[in-house]
DNA sequence: CATTACAATTGACCTAGGTCAATCATAATG
DNA sequence: CATTATGATTGACCTAGGTCAATTGTAATG
């Protein structure tokens, strides 16, 4: 399995295309890998890429006032990380995209992306899936978070991410279901009693 | 002024169609009205179809377990809603769509619009463009909420929404930023001071 | 194996915001 | 103009979850 075995896949799943326009698509992006705790982005910069992981795992977050860490999203294997905000409306994003383990990406500047759109017009449907797909687990992501409290939305969070529960370390998994990791803490003791 | 003036405008600012494809585009949209307190859909419905607003207002929520209701979205004049979690997973969705004022709108199908993204393939465009946007405005809500306080979210609301300030009951307004009336009427008390 | 570093746990205390119920507008309706 | 809804305000009290700091794993590094 070469570089660009699971990313074409992940397309194929949504458009299908010819060997020419798989070869243009592949030969638009290019690799970059990260160590854990690398940044793969910074706040106050522009976001102007989609960032593909083939290998690892990413997270996104935003420091509060306090200078606490607020996880915004999670990207396992097989997913895209961006700054919506920052890449959508082309101003400096206020979000740090970090490793948090060993991992490998693939690259699509804007630019790219531009001419993707222009000479393989399927890609618009490609990308369009993509966010509506997004769109809709984030509006059930504000739901939950207006209306569960702390013990399910973890529940919630075991149930759909079983694979991270692993990987990630408490800390993580507080930040990104909102609460502190003391608390994450005390709610676990309670239900191991 | 006529009924699709509002839309072909909206279009217009991302795509630019002939006349035949807005007449073919027009043609796959009709007209429903509702009066203040109706509802475009209930929970536990299939959400099956894009609805545009050309007059009034529009919200959606859920009732939380206490039966509270929880506002996700608002909807203005020239802004689609849509249960998106219903429509693209295509199972029951939670959501309340529901006129907070008398609304005039034009809804698009499902079939229509796959009709639509086929026959006039642009509109692929249009809806990706459309939703990376909301996705992006989404993803900011989800940020809002994890790190700013009540008395924080309410300044953004009220600069981000300063036409509805006026329109909306404070009930509606604690609702969507997520906090109790009583607990608005408190901070609007002590801003007043 | 000693040390550094960092994650997890826990206790003592705190606060933002919720709950419930009563009271006070306000405005639409008979 | 009396009445009935409905929204806003407010007081008394409550609680989910936060804060801070100390303590205890645990695992990687010199």
């Amino acid at each position: 399995m070469n570089d660009h075995t699971l990313i074409l896949e992940n397309v194929g799943k949504h458009i299908s295309l010819s060997e020419e326009e798989k070869d243009y698509f592949v030969s638009l992006l290019y690799a970059k890998d990260f160590q854990r705790k690398e940044y793969l982005q910074r706040e106050g910069s522009n976001s102007n890429h989609f960032t593909f992981i083939t290998q690892g795992c990413v997270k996104s977050y935003l420091l509060d006032k306090r200078g606490e860490e607020r996880i915004l999203t999670i990207a396992p294997v097989d997913w895209w990380v961006v700054d919506y905000m920052s890449f959508v409306f082309e101003k400096p994003g206020n979000l740090f995209i970090q490793a948090i383990a060993d991992t490998s990406t693939l690259v699509l500047t804007k630019e790219k992306r531009q001419d993707l759109l222009r000479k393989v017009p399927q890609f618009e449907q490609y990308f369009r899936v993509l966010t509506e797909r997004a769109f809709a687990v984030s509006q059930q992501r504000i739901t939950d978070i207006l209306s569960l409290t702390a013990a399910e939305r973890f529940e919630k969070f075991c149930i759909q991410y079983p694979s991270l529960t692993g990987t990630l370390s408490q800390q993580q998994i507080a930040s990104f279901i909102g609460v502190t990791p003391a608390f994450l803490s005390r709610m676990l003791k309670s239900k191991r009693k």
